[in-house]
DNA sequence: TATAATAAAGTCATCAGATGACCTGTTAAT
DNA sequence: ATTAACAGGTCATCTGATGACTTTATTATA
């Protein structure tokens, strides 16, 4: 016999369920202050800790925000809501970072494409200045950030906001996973940062003549060779 | 003036930290039983709200479950357990969609690529196994399940569980957001079917060769062609 | 009047006790 | 041996109370 089974349904659910309806429907638009959880809890006819956990779990979705002493609020609706829950990177063993860096790699080659076909004037000159602040960067410290920037800026360009929320995630990740060895590493030599910079610097140039094709291949040559070294670093410290 | 504001450290925040922090230094095995609400109130000497919203925010996170009656269990780690809010894909805009369908489209096509290198026998012949099904289907519905279990069976094929559970996360949002649409134009006639059967087929025959560029060049194809219609559907819908 | 200090009201954060629902394992009845 | 009743443990929920915080109104002071 083969019996569906039975979802006992929690009451913060529904609560959960019917808050996001009234969001859904425009009852609800972002901004909008929610009635108090007191209030709600006797609209909704249950307790008042039936009701925070709702409220929990819709802000740990992202779609409201709560203020002590304030209230509540509906929050704005981008695509960047979406957030991965990046603390549990720090569980993650070596396979779970190859996996990530590959993913990187996919997401950001998929989004240089979109960057080259579609980035507007303001974009490109914020890539450009990522790749400057690069090239006049005298330490390590400034390097590393310019180095974000670029990538960050890039994605940017792709006007995906999915896509850049979610390449700000992996992101996070892979800095939350990496901490403090990044910097160890891939900066700790002057020569290693001129090859990233004039790596940096055709890819720049591809985008620029809007050759997606070109900046595709020239971007995934570079985070391959990244990738690698950091492989490598990350195999020497694991053992 | 810039100021750096101080953020007030809520009481669940510290002990879904401390929590974590027993699972990240091995204290806590997935599976292991976490001592209950009441007990946990006591260790850490706060209430037993608190232990909850915690216990809340972890669950949101995928860390733990928790099973009324029973009681709260660490979760296995897999990169899987990386759950976007799905939930929120009904609020979704025409934009977003598209940017979905893009994302969509970079992923999976970074994956194929992936496949082609690593695919075993057992998880190509579950590739092939969706394709011979898409090919007899004599109905929508089966139709629409095998071309999802196809486009799965590709992702699970590169090996690599963060993009598996990414394009997991993709694919539901695209279901929530077309949801009844869906069925309705891209089955909705036999030429259709025959022709997106067709093109799995292709991209099975680059794949058991191993040929990854192929497979990456006609995933393309194949997947701008249906955005195509996608996107063409959903506009009129709109309006 | 203008400003600062204070008070008040509204709200979220947290605590603690009570009750219900649910699961597991034990015991008793057949 | 099988089934039913029971007990203990645990999460789910309700409730009243208290603290913390924010905003606004009121009062005191210069």
């Amino acid at each position: 016999m083969n019996y569906k089974r039975i979802k006992p349904r929690k009451i913060y659910e529904e609560v959960a369920e019917a808050i996001m309806d009234m969001i859904k429907s425009g009852e609800l638009k972002p901004g909008d202050k929610l009635d108090s959880v007191q209030q709600l809890a006797e609209n909704f006819q249950v307790g008042r800790s039936a009701v925070r956990e709702a409220l929990s779990a819709l802000r740990a979705m992202g779609l409201v925000e709560m203020h002590q002493g304030e209230g509540t609020y509906v929050r704005e609706f981008n695509s960047n809501m979406l957030k991965l829950p990046v603390q549990i990177a720090v569980l993650m063993k070596k396979d779970d970072v190859k996996n990530l860096l590959e993913v990187r790699r996919i997401l950001e080659v998929g989004a240089v494409e979109a960057a080259a076909l579609r980035w507007t004037e303001d974009q490109l000159s914020e890539i450009k200045e990522a790749l400057e602040q690069m090239k006049n960067a005298n330490d390590e410290e400034l390097g590393e950030e310019a180095d974000f920037r670029f990538h960050m800026a890039i994605a940017k360009a792709s006007q995906n906001d999915l896509l850049i929320s979610l390449m700000n995630n992996v992101s996070e990740m892979m800095v939350t996973t990496m901490r403090e060895t990044r910097r160890l590493w891939l900066y700790s030599e002057k020569s290693t940062l001129g090859r990233l910079t004039h790596e940096h610097s055709s890819i720049y140039e591809a985008l620029e003549q809007r050759d997606g094709a070109k900046a595709q291949r020239l971007l995934l040559e570079h985070l391959q060779s990244v990738e690698e070294v950091l492989m490598k670093y990350f195999h020497e410290i694991e053992v």
